[in-house]
DNA sequence: GATGAATGAGCGTTCATTCAT
DNA sequence: TATGAATGAACGCTCATTCAT
């Protein structure tokens, strides 16, 4: 994203301290964020319904009531808004899956939780934010890979992170020299497809909720097998 | 394809009865054949290295040594070409899956071994097809998704079957209403996210032995926690 | 220019051999020769009276007679097209210059009877190719820049040929160290200027003949000013 | 350039008589004039690096300090600065010119000077503004065009006059109906090519006072050469 | 069957200009 | 006066597809 002729992250839409800035800047700031936030929902919902490559940026402005000028204005081209989009959800979902993990004191019963809380908060609640990081982003140019992979990675690290926290209180570690990444790239392989199966191919949103007990219960036994070679040997 | 203006399958590319045509047809017959497969293999390579979109048929043609009508001739369209590609490769793909696992007498065995032969097998000789399949033909309009979950579903029911052939020798079966399918969809979004990360994340071909050991390792686990499950109640 | 995807020089395009070439291909390399010049004569047009920014290539292919992509099949873009025109217009105005020279014995009264040629044959018969090399292609972008340069280069070390082919007769060189050189560029920045005052500013192409004469001779008396010293030192 | 909303002369921006306005009044017009030249400065520099259609307003803005509408408010239009910054240098160039001839008692060694002068003095300390009225000014549409020809009438009429002046001293006058013209033209376009050669081109600064002596030999002798024809006849 | 020149709708992008604040 | 966000027409260019030869 642009403000003033230079790209500025995400993050940094959110203001650092309002009291260095003017009543009016300020109101301009809140503009600002409120425009890109229209920007990239409008993007978000033509992406997820027709495709990347089907919409126009024409279509977005139109969705957005902007101009394409304006479009452009904020994000540098099509792949920049979504990048944008792709970071932007990338935060929501580690938000969402860390916020259900502590809850139950990072423990396996947090980890549980959170993989409840992946299909029942974030599959259910934005199909349509699956829809962009799971189909739309796909085999989009190295930009946007370049994101993806920078997404699935923190993602990767916050899982290992919590497998290890939660391991931690029931005294194991991991057997093989891959075992835990291996771990952590499969569940999010898992809740990936699980959610495009069901939610774009069965469109069983219904019973989203049981399949996802059914997926955690996999994983739970998927990684305490590889505890228990650990175990054993 | 089209054959005579007429669109069919690729498995109908295989002559029904070779004594119903003569010399001369026979050799048509082959020629076809070749510069089908010659045509498709150029798209591959090319699909895999720059990207569906950013690959125009002038330089499939230009591969494949031919000229664009000859491109035209066989398939109706880029998206066919991309239908069709897709449509082999699953077929190569259950054949890998379908043999490793017979070999070892549709057993549990049978079921790790296919595990090994997708990372050995099918990941190590064809990281190419691995980019068209999990990458490159998705989000790519209708058909395409059509066709790939025609593939997924048919991935899906050789590896439902399997289970339940093997876990009929080990006198189980499933809990959950959904617990087979999610199994299979899980199963399927571990090989594919896992391959995909090591081959095109961290280009760690050399380990992707051992991975796959330890991918399918976390898969029985899986598998027996809900057996489990099943067991107890 | 682009011929099957390969940039060919605009000399290039007369056929080498035509006993090498079937009897259809000698037609397709003649059509396609053709439309080259279409296009370029039909886009000298446009840029002489319109101007190069103001011509759009939609334009273009209206006046040719095409589509825009056929443009784009014979010229890789709109600066390509600028490229291609000033060049077979230096080579022009070198041919119409050479031959005046050639014409009386390579001698004195040769070199005059070039610059009577540049304002009666290239001037009086081809005022939007003057428009193209002295307005349209002035400060148009690093390639086009080029080649003018080019173009320009060879016009000099023509007129300084000439000029000293013509000068061994009268037997005297030139004393400075750059007198050659400004003798020549001076030559063509008053065939330049001339031509564009009076075509362009004044519209007077009835006098241009005497003009003609006139600066040749302001020309002549420059060059033997330049001897006189030679002779004097 | 616009002052109230009315558009005056570059030449008006000088006020006329310092008594007929308030102290904040002379000190409002005196930062009027300083923002012009301010802008005009920081277009001038990118035109002649950049090239004029490559320069965007908002590159201009940046440069000279300034928002894009602090530009819109002191000229109409991006056109407007291309018209204003070649007056200025227009004048610009004829003061220099008419300095040095008037130096020498505006005879033919004054009128050799003012060669000496575009030279020295205005080529070698202002390559930018070569680059705008030479290169960057040309082919630009209608007014830049009038404005060009203004300028250029009048450096003709200064050459025509001073020609004369200077002439008469020595009792002679021009033959042909057109030679005074062709002349004065002629000489304009030997500096501006040979300005033109030598700092773009051949990027030659460092000789560019001795290709300028013999320029000026050779237009001397161009002069007597007509000069002589007239008196012959 | 094979060729490759031709099509043209459609796209992403730019940028001079305006105007509410 | 000054700002800079917003406009939107216009542009250059691509490329899947067709079809006369």
């Amino acid at each position: 994203m642009k403000i003033n002729g230079k790209r500025i992250m995400a993050s940094n839409r959110i203001k650092k301290n309002n009291d260095s800035m003017s009543r009016s800047a300020m109101r301009r700031q809140r503009e600002r964020e409120y425009r890109c936030r229209t920007i990239l929902s409008a993007a978000e919902s033509l992406f997820a319904r027709d495709g990347y490559h089907q919409t126009g940026m024409e279509k977005i402005a139109d969705k957005a009531e902007m101009s394409v000028g304006a479009v452009y204005f904020y994000f540098k081209n099509k792949e920049d808004l979504l990048v944008n989009m792709i970071e932007d959800i990338g935060d929501l979902l580690r938000r969402i899956l860390a916020d259900a993990f502590e809850r139950y004191g990072a423990s396996m019963e947090g980890f549980k939780q959170a993989g409840y809380a992946f299909f029942d908060d974030f599959c259910i609640n934005y199909p349509e934010k699956v829809a962009i990081v799971f189909r739309e982003s796909v085999g989009q140019g190295p930009e946007v890979e370049e994101k993806r992979k920078e997404i699935f990675d923190k993602l990767n690290r916050d899982v290992s992170i919590a497998l290890h926290r939660a391991s931690e209180k029931e005294g194991v570690d991991f057997s093989s020299r891959y075992a835990a990444e291996v771990i952590t790239v499969s569940i999010l392989g898992i809740y990936e497809r699980v959610a495009y199966h069901y939610l774009f191919w069965k469109r069983d949103t219904e019973n989203l909720k049981q399949i996802g007990r059914d997926a955690v219960a996999f994983i739970l036994g998927g990684i305490n097998n590889l505890f228990g070679e650990n175990r054993c040997s």
